[in-house]
DNA sequence: TCATAAAATGACCGATAGGTCACTCATTGA
DNA sequence: TCAATGAGTGACCTATCGGTCATTTTATGA
């Protein structure tokens, strides 16, 4: 599927190159801003010092702060739009190998930096802009669980797994690593996570199960 | 907003009933509608009208709006301690089924509105709320990661689980519940998400692994 | 009953910050 | 060279909201 301005609910609009890249260092300003300070506390006036521009600026390419953030959380989505389309295509193998691949791809998502700004972007997002965190939800969630699911449907079918994996929630493949997003905004000073080992012990776990007999 | 160990712990000043239930009161409007706005939005007026009290009496109970959103803290906070707690002792079964009893526990936790708020309210100003990050991590996900690190260290001991169980990281148990958390500040408008039933696929998948061969 | 204290009230204040707009400045092209 | 265009500016406006306090209401007890 396409990515485009409008597919998220933006207006689009014809805009010279300059106007484009001074668009371009307003939002990334704004992010670099509201990754300091987050959304509440983020003063409109810093953002045009940050960006090198007068307040009024901002005003001439978003209508209001909460449009500035869409503008931001747009920015964020786009790189892990494109990693989803990359994973679409499945290469060969066995079930347990592809699995495993897309729990590691899916684990690293989760622990990125950009996950992290965007966690925290989307959760602090006025409620009349929801509808880019539908978008995502859409497009990104639920294209990756699509994916495990499938997986485990073609890993049942196979004989490699066990007949109940098929209807197993996806989510709990990869849920572990949702936390790995939310520590890295909350809990970051507090030492640091092995997000290595998180992602070898779930695996160990989802392959190997826990009970000794049998 | 300053919150102690001592200052979770300690017993409220002397108040007469009256005033302690008035106390309750406010408090739990607080909860609502900081559940309902997160605590940026919030508004004091709003609190009073839930309280059904005019604004002034809020400050007769709390110095600060940030006071107030220590109390309400407090209010959800100390349940989640004292349950920890309780189970640590009571349990007398094995350890499978004591494994099972906290990672639901925890799942219904992780799946509370209080909960929903709490993440909103730390991710969305994390330098504003440190304390309350502090604590909440050294008091609660701390000891409920040991709690269960404990659990498989019991279970690994008594031949229930395999020996490779007790080096897990407790996480991987957990980890898919704190999605919950996490979706109903993101997702909730896009469909329910059926957590009985992630509960029990998690458990499943913990209890007998994925693999049909071994 | 009524004097005194305690509790509650809500109009008001002051600071903050999103948003506006009359004006200035830079670019363009004839 | 010089209008004409429109991008850029920042002082200013104004709505909002946390917090205050003079006043009113309620409780107490002699």
């Amino acid at each position: 599927m396409e990515i485009t301005a409008r597919s998220v609910g933006v207006a689009p609009r014809k805009m010279s190159r300059s106007q484009r890249r001074r668009r371009d260092d307003i939002v990334q300003a704004a992010l670099t801003v509201f990754e300091r300070d987050g959304y509440d506390a983020a003063k409109m006036v810093d953002i045009a010092k940050e960006a090198e521009v007068a307040k009024g600026t901002l005003y001439l390419y978003f209508e209001t702060k909460a449009a500035l953030l869409e503008g931001v959380i747009q920015l964020v989505i786009l790189p892990a739009l494109e990693q989803i389309g990359e994973e679409a295509k499945t290469h060969t193998g066995s079930a347990q190998a592809l699995l495993e691949s897309q729990i590691r791809v899916m684990a690293a998502r989760q622990a990125s930096p950009e996950m992290k700004m965007l966690i925290r972007l989307m959760i602090s997002a006025p409620e009349q802009h929801r509808p880019i965190i539908d978008f995502f939800h859409a497009h990104v969630v639920r294209q990756g669980l699509d994916l495990i699911r499938s997986t485990l449907k073609a890993g049942v079918e196979s004989g490699e797994f066990r007949k109940e994996a098929a209807d197993l929630d996806p989510l709990v493949f990869v849920g572990a690593h949702v936390y790995a997003a939310v520590w890295h905004n909350l809990f970051e000073d507090a030492g640091a996570l092995n997000i290595e080992r998180l992602v070898n012990d779930n695996l160990k776990l989802v392959m190997g199960g826990l009970l000794s007999h049998r």
